[in-house]
DNA sequence: CCAACCTTCGCAAACGTTTGCGAAAATATT
DNA sequence: AATATTTTCGCAAACGTTTGCGAAGGTTGG
């Protein structure tokens, strides 16, 4: 059943060869504009659509990008997804999301898939418990470009794409020693991911500048392991007090606990964070934040992997984005 | 470049024909277990990985499913397309998120590209404006089953998975009848969406039955009209009031509008929502929500799509999810 | 009128895989 | 030892498209 209208029937009901169908509806030099009108007319009629598999099986690439994330549930995904899904569509590209779960293996086997479906090319975020990078460059071998952002494999050569998380981190320890709050308490994610380290030294060096006493470092891996630091740190003495948040996530378990503790911002804790600048709008007082546009990092990511494509050497691109600070109602 | 390896070269090195090989492969019992042994060891060794173009070509159809949604970044899909990311992986498919920005027009087009690549199925939530169900129509006469779930078209035949949106609704009119505030707001979506009428008509029907006087209706099309909806009818009185809100979206612009207001929660303004309960906890206090979980929602979806799939009959199963409701501090 | 050209089209191979069918070789049955 | 059966494999077609090449037929120029 469905037996779809093909290059063949047309040519059939038309008493003309397949090729000239073929050329026909890309308007190629060499059919007469006769028989051009004579098979669009049937085309449209029959509502003929090409077969992407047949096309794709010789072309040998297909119109379709993967994305790979740790989670799709994440909180700085989606406008970068969108961003990725826009120019695509401009293009009548598909766009296939995949997330790991920050499990190594769902990786490889995503790439795997990606492979399999001859990608025209891969963004991806790595897991956070990713060593093995040979999925990866098994898969550029294959002839599948990557772009990686956000989360960037560290001394290897691949095109990156990612916020200038270093300057980030010195913007926001700037901010923190304009507010006036006499304790800083820094809560970072994974200690082992570069984003971290990178961060972290950003906001080292620029408070080392200060010559003020340092501030308290914490690690959270997750939204409740934040929420959970807040509350032991901060449960006794909540005055005083300046919090600076490196992600969205973090943010979220701070701010539930501060909630619970009654904390009152911004008059005793301060609190500042790092984020797409979704969430920090809906927490009361408007949380002030230094802006990581995930969709510009898509638009960015997205020319990256165009320009890589056309120049098919090998190219190795590593781009910085540039953050800015948003003035909510939660520092003083 | 990347010349990937074939059946045809394997077959070649190995002096046998390619379609020995391709069953070795395969574990068909018309090849010797010397074989099988001898090609696969020489397509590790090669690292073989089947080409899918071919592959789907000759069967026709492809590994991979289409979400099609109108925002990605609505608060409701995240676990839906999770759901629906995990059972994939779990058959190696792959999924596509393709978003239409409530244009009918994308709409068309991504299930355009849909049947371009003949994807194993759609899993649609239709857009508000959409009228004409003609291109999913097509979609399914061309072989691509459709599990349309959340927004479904009314008066159509078609496998459709969906909240128990009506009962949801009384529930929401039960429990606002069960807390102390006089005046009641009624926040809701496009009217023009079954999901808002089926709300509607629930809580009407309920609230119906307790003789109190009728609530206000209010629609709001995106946050910011929530907001504004929130800011125009409450600015005055913000108290002995009990506002409804029937998605995540309205309740964030609810919200934001009533942290503005300095609202006593839920003292003088009680809230309740219907939400898959993500946003709820990061309002303070947390909002009593109706959940609506689109997790569950995906799973089931999954289910319908591979029934519908081993049943070439044209099989139209409509299923409701029931709703539970969660107690936040909210409502009083 | 013959050569040179252009316009218009078809043949056939190729992309990589799957599979029905038949053939050869090996084994089993009488 | 001849026949019947099984095991093991290859041939070839098919999926639908694109494209180099060549072949008609028509037109132009000398």
């Amino acid at each position: 059943m469905s037996t779809s209208p093909t290059l063949k029937k047309i040519s059939e009901h038309l008493n003309i060869s397949i090729s000239t169908v073929s050329r026909a509806l890309k308007d190629h030099p060499d059919v007469s504009t006769e028989t051009i009108k004579r098979v669009k007319e049937l085309a449209g009629l029959m509502e003929y659509e090409p077969n992407g598999f047949a096309v794709n099986l010789r072309k040998k690439n297909s119109d379709n990008y993967a994305i790979i994330v740790p989670e799709i549930s994440g909180f700085f995904y989606h406008s970068f997804i969108q961003a990725i899904e826009e120019e695509a569509r401009k293009r009548a590209f598909g766009v296939m999301i995949m997330q790991t779960m920050n499990d190594p293996e769902i990786e490889k086997d995503n790439l795997k898939i990606c492979r399999y479906n001859h990608l025209a090319g891969v963004f991806a975020a790595i897991g956070s418990k990713t060593t093995d990078f040979a999925p990866f460059q098994k898969t550029e071998d294959f002839g599948i470009p990557i772009v990686f952002f956000d989360k960037v494999p560290e001394n290897e050569k691949a095109t990156s794409i990612q916020i200038a998380d270093y300057e980030a981190g010195g913007l926001a320890a700037e901010k923190l020693d304009g507010c006036s709050k006499q304790r800083v308490i820094c809560l970072l994610g994974n200690p082992l991911m570069s984003i971290t380290r990178l961060r972290r030294s950003g906001f080292e060096d620029t408070w080392a500048k200060t010559g003020r006493e340092d501030p308290i470092w914490l690690h959270a891996e997750n939204e409740q392991a934040a929420y959970n630091s807040v509350m032991d740190s901060c449960s006794g003495k909540c005055t005083n007090l300046a919090i600076f948040c490196m992600s969205d996530e973090i943010l979220c378990g701070a701010m539930r606990a501060l909630y619970e503790l009654k904390a009152n911002i911004p008059d005793e804790v301060a609190i500042i964070a790092m984020s797409n600048g979704f969430m920090p709008r809906y927490f009361n007082p408007i949380v002030s934040y230094i802006e990581t546009s995930g969709y510009y990092l898509g638009k960015l990511s997205f020319a990256a992997m165009e320009k890589k494509k056309e120049a098919d050497a090998e190219i190795v691109a590593q781009e910085m984005l540039k953050c800015t600070y948003f003035e909510g109602g939660s520092m003083k």
